[in-house]
DNA sequence: CTCGTATTGCAACAATTGTTTTATAAAGTA
DNA sequence: TACTTTATAAAACAATTGTTGCAATACGAG
């Protein structure tokens, strides 16, 4: 029960009762767990000194139709120690999981990948960016509308500081006008990357303002250009591409943001409420209908 | 980076340099390194969306002899892991983690939460409620606002049975006009809830339209409106709330909606492909500018 | 537009994969 | 001892692997 693997514990269970050569295949499969994901069964056979045929008896006598199925229970082991935390969930009953479940554990696990010490570091590297930034445009158009859309609420909510360049009625990039060098784009753009998007961000760069970039992979056209990116995951098991992780950034920044200078943050708040509640914006019950 | 991988940085250096098809393999195995050592060549290739010899080619561009110093590589870079296991162990335990990393955690765990079998069910019936209206129409004031849009453009993508009550120049409503018991509301709204989403999801009601619901709590004023509600978690330990959550349920119901009728589904989007790309609206690298 | 080049998809290729079969050897039983 | 059962090795097998050559296509320079 010490690592909850399944397999392990029949191999060494039924270990007693396999004749020598079974027993050789087991003992090196045990000794040498990683192997099996990473080299043919063949190869495995050889260095542990058995026919590969041995390999395949010892598949069925555990019970599996081959040695396609441990080959597969190895792989998986590595997958999840990369992933490191989704060991925490009983993936029990693997491919029978439904959509919804398959995309939320997905989901989870991709959110806590950002947690990494390098993703972390890039987080606080952009925040910093940001704070110093006279003024901040945020730019995310189409699908990354609703990241930029984030960002500019929450720190609206905070102050002036920002602006959101929504393009709508065909405004696009009428906000850049007046930016300069003290200032800073928060661009957010993932494959396939919206054209207005780079042309903004390559803009905003002749114009020597800082670039910070939420986006999604190395090679992103927006990594030549932004001074800070943080990378995000997008894939998703169903045919779009998921924006949650993007999403959990732009609450991170603005997170990391509001931290830098709590009492201010705090006051700021406040002043938002007290507007808000002049104007009759919230209510904690169905209002009666006049 | 400091990730002292030659290979990566490589890829990451002529990534620009290479034609589409290579672009595209190189990005699969930027951003699944892991898969690179733990499936064989062809299925990376399927996974990756390239044939097979375009593998091969982008090994040789690299200026290996073969694929199989790729794979070599990243068989390395497991083992290597394993072994430096140790070195790794940091993690939680110091209480001194930073904001982002709490954040992210936490996040990660309200996510995961989601899936669990009674949240499932939510998801799922409310799904089939809005697959079954005539018309939708989503609602999601203030900061909600991006969990609607997010709802709205994807669903948009597949057809045309969504609309958005975006109160935009002060219209808000103006949607539900014609709206009738065939059809179902889609409220987002948490605490603290704005009055306007309430009032319209009251209206909603007494025209007999269905009503499906994304809020925060057991108690929040929509229940009692709501033929389907999804709860999602909102805490966060910033000062504002948390979206995410919201949005990865808002994600989910895309999925199942899509999922209903998978054909139809890539053919829309198949055909929204094609009109964007038509419109030139999406770009692979920084565009000159004219 | 036309040509020359570069890129791509396809199909054939030998090599290697995991498996199965067959034959031999060993062990156990009466 | 002879005979059955079990375990192993070797070889044959179809399936799949990574690779290559070639034809079709897209692309850019003139």
């Amino acid at each position: 029960m010490s690592h909850g693997d399944a397999l392990r514990d029949r191999i060494i269970g039924t270990y007693e009762s396999m004749p020598p050569q079974l027993q050789q295949a087991a003992r090196h499969i045990l000794e040498h767990p990683d192997e099996v994901a990473l080299v043919s069964m063949r190869e495995l056979a050889r260095n542990a000194g058995v026919q590969p045929s041995t390999m395949t008896r010892l598949a069925k006598f555990l019970g599996f139709d081959g040695y396609e199925d441990i080959r597969a229970h190895h792989a998986r082991a590595i997958r999840l120690r990369v992933d490191g935390f989704a060991a925490q969930q009983q993936r029990s009953s693997d491919s029978g999981e439904g959509l919804a479940q398959q995309m939320l554990y997905s989901l989870s696990a991709q959110i806590n990948r950002l947690a990494e010490p390098a993703s972390i570091a890039r987080l606080e590297a952009a925040a910093e960016r940001l704070a110093q930034a006279r003024r901040v445009y945020v730019l995310g158009l189409r699908s990354c509308h609703l990241v930029a859309w984030h960002f500019h609420y929450v720190m609206r909510l905070l102050g002036e500081r920002t602006e959101h360049l929504d393009g709508l009625a065909g405004t696009i990039g009428d906000g850049l006008m007046r930016a300069g060098a003290e200032d800073v784009l928060l661009a957010i753009s993932i494959s396939p990357y919206a054209r207005h998007s780079l042309e903004l961000a390559q803009l905003a760069r002749e114009k020597n303002m800082g670039v910070v970039a939420i986006t999604d992979s190395e090679v992103s056209p927006l990594i030549g250009i932004a001074d800070e990116a943080i990378l995000c995951a997008t894939e998703s098991p169903t045919f779009f591409h998921t924006l949650s992780p993007a999403l959990a950034v732009s609450e991170v920044l603005c997170g990391l943001l509001a931290n830098r200078d709590r009492a201010a943050a705090l006051e700021a708040l406040q002043k938002a409420d007290q507007h808000l509640q002049g104007l009759n914006t919230y209510s904690g019950a169905i209002p009666k209908r006049q």
